[in-house]
RNA sequence: GGCGGUGUAGCUCAGUUGGUUAGAGCACACGGUUCAUACCCGUGGCGUCAUUGGUUCAAAUCCAAUCACCGCUACCA
């Protein structure tokens, strides 16, 4: 099932032969400006695929915004713009806040764009020839100001509590009331369209047992399984009671669901529902996609319905299903109705774009809530990316600078060979199967375990820098070079290394170190990585497709010119926030 | 109520199949250094590993109970 195809690309080989690597952000609720949490969704995955076209694979993003829903008809009306025009009017927000986060996805995806709605139509079409879709009364107690039906669970929880509280639960004739706000609930019925999911329980649970990892991270697994156990009901897929969503052909009156809608995005985004051979054969190569990033409160959806909705029409379901976890301040969880939001956009202003990024990568633990405050984020900033990382590209390429006019430092391969006997090179020995530490991290999506391995070639390099001082060898290069020139001494590969050697040698191992842990950080501060390599007088960091071969040790080319240039990263000063 | 999870230094967390004086980073204090973004390097203190009881030669690590916090228990998204 798995592709094998991973060969290392091999001269001109094509697309076709790389490994396949599909992976999304969830489409984000068109009913508002991106905030924290949309922001961290869509930079966790960013990171992911970043790497993943690193590492040698036909990578492809996919984000996008989910348009369709009563919500977002109540918002159009209550700015008096029709639907179509209010998320019109959303979407640039979200495309802006992307580019701003310098997030490199292949496609945006709308629910309102044609693709997309003739994909959702014709999954409908399949849905009810292969009889997986049938038609039948919806009843039960709607709330009308509230729009929201009641399950019986619900209000057998609420007649619990509020008989625990001596509060009423019906009114004087035995009308139920709402356990939201208070008012009489309404009986009614609506015609719906019904997903047999019940069909699925077993197949579902058959699922989970053989991919032990298409549910990340396991405790969501545990939910997901006890939750399908407990036993499935049919699913309404259809609405009457507005008409902003998909309109189903064979259902007058009946729009898709919205759920059902914004899941099949995945899927029309590649090609699905396309007439078109090319649009077919892509939906061929890009599914089953890699990874589902998703919040923990949609798991449900993807990894119950999601995958059964695929198993009816005879789809793959896709391979992994990663539930990341919510932002909380002062232990709320960040949401603009709560009113403690930030904005992502602000703090980027901040703490700069990657410096943004890589506190989301490395302080919160992918899976689980994390509590965010500036006070840790202003730390975390100055400790590793001002004072480890910023400042020690800031001290070798100065040192460059001023003992090497500039110049990535040049040696004979004789002399490099004598001095790594004579002095060691513990950065090169740092960086022996850091690939694969660092590959196998990221393969396991566990940015924090990644980004420590490229910390800690940071704080290595810091450390050789103390220990070699190359300020002392500058020092005695200079008295050693009027010696020799006073004694007319030339110098030729076969002479016992100099200090001015010894200066060289440490210079380009630091260089050297810093070009790979760029390369290391890339998928994750992409514009600082990118800088850096500009500073190193080399290419884009991103050209490189076959990280394994750029990680390689010496690649770094002698007589490079390097810059200076401002620090990459500023220290902040909390007070000053 | 049912199922599941968590509780280790001031903070965020590591602690493999139970085994020498319980670790890391940050924060804090002191010393060194100067290439560098008052940076870097070194040193240091701090923990009855939630509580209690049990199994064991030996438990943060296994078992039981208790306490605290959290998640899930379906159609707003």
């Amino acid at each position: 099932m798995v592709d094998m195809t991973k060969d290392k690309r091999t001269g001109m080989e094509t697309d076709s032969t790389r490994r396949s690597y599909y992976l999304t952000t969830p489409i984000y609720y068109v009913n508002a400006a991106p905030h924290l949490g949309n922001a961290y969704a869509t930079i966790v995955s960013d990171a992911l695929a970043r790497f993943e076209r690193m590492d040698g694979c036909d990578t492809w993003f996919l984000t996008g915004l989910d348009e369709h829903g009563q919500k977002v008809a109540q918002t159009a009306e209550a700015e008096g713009v029709t639907p179509q025009a209010w998320v019109d009017s959303i979407a640039p927000k979200f495309i802006e806040a992307w580019q701003a986060l310098n997030i490199s996805n292949d496609d945006f995806i709308r629910t309102t764009e044609e693709r997309h709605i003739r994909g959702v139509q014709r999954f409908f079409e399949q849905m009810r020839t292969s009889g997986y879709v049938y038609q039948d009364t919806y009843e039960g107690l709607y709330c009308v100001p509230e729009e929201t039906f009641f399950t019986d669970e619900q209000l057998a929880d609420f007649a619990e509590t509020a008989t625990a509280e001596g509060k009423p639960y019906t009114t004087e004739d035995g009308t139920r009331l709402c356990p939201d706000c208070g008012r009489p609930l309404s009986f009614i019925q609506e015609e719906n369209l019904f997903f047999r999911l019940s069909a699925f329980q077993d197949r579902l649970l058959a699922y989970y047992e053989e991919n032990p990892d298409f549910i990340c991270p396991p405790i969501r697994k545990n939910e997901v399984v006890s939750f399908v156990k407990s036993g499935l009901k049919d699913l309404s897929i259809s609405r009457t009671t507005f008409d902003w969503g998909v309109p189903i052909p064979f259902a007058p009156g009946h729009v898709s669901y919205v759920w059902v809608d914004a899941l099949i995005n995945y899927i029309t985004a590649v090609g699905y529902g396309s007439d078109d051979p090319a649009k077919q054969a892509e939906f061929a190569k890009r599914w089953p996609c890699q990874v589902h990033f998703v919040g923990k409160d949609i798991i449900r959806f993807h990894c119950v319905i999601w995958p059964a909705m695929l198993m009816a029409l005879d789809i793959e379901p896709p391979r992994k299903v990663f539930a990341h976890g919510f932002l909380l301040t002062k232990g709320e969880k960040m949401s603009k109705s709560k009113g403690n939001a930030i904005s992502p956009l602000e703090l980027a202003k901040i703490f700069s774009v990657d410096g943004y990024r890589y506190y989301f990568l490395t302080d919160v633990q992918l899976g689980a809530d994390a509590s965010i405050s500036l006070e840790r984020m202003v730390q975390v900033y100055n400790a590793d990316l001002a004072n480890s990382w910023g400042n020690l590209c800031s001290r070798a390429l100065n040192m460059t600078v001023k003992y090497r006019d500039g110049r990535v430092p040049e040696l004979w391969a004789k002399t490099t060979e004598r001095l790594t006997q004579e002095m060691g090179n513990p950065l090169a020995e740092l960086t022996e199967g850091l690939y694969e530490r660092y590959a196998a991290a990221m393969n396991a999506i566990d940015y924090s375990k990644a980004l420590a391995l490229s910390m800690e070639l940071c704080d290595r390099a810091n450390l050789y820098v103390e220990e070699s001082a190359p300020w002392k060898l500058a020092k005695e290069e200079a008295a050693e070079a009027a010696e020799a020139s006073a004694q007319g001494i030339s110098l030729d590969e076969a002479t016992a290394p100099t200090t001015a050697d010894r200066l060289s040698f440490v210079l380009y191992n630091i260089l050297e170190a810093i070009r790979i842990m760029a390369l290391l950080f890339a998928p994750v501060m992409p514009s600082t990585s990118t800088e850096v390599f500009r500073r190193l007088g080399l290419g884009d960091v991103f050209e490189a497709d076959e990280l394994k071969d750029a990680l390689r040790w010496g690649a770094l080319p002698a007589n490079n010119e390097v810059i200076v240039g401002d620090p990459l990263f500023p220290r902040l000063k909390e007070e000053e926030l």
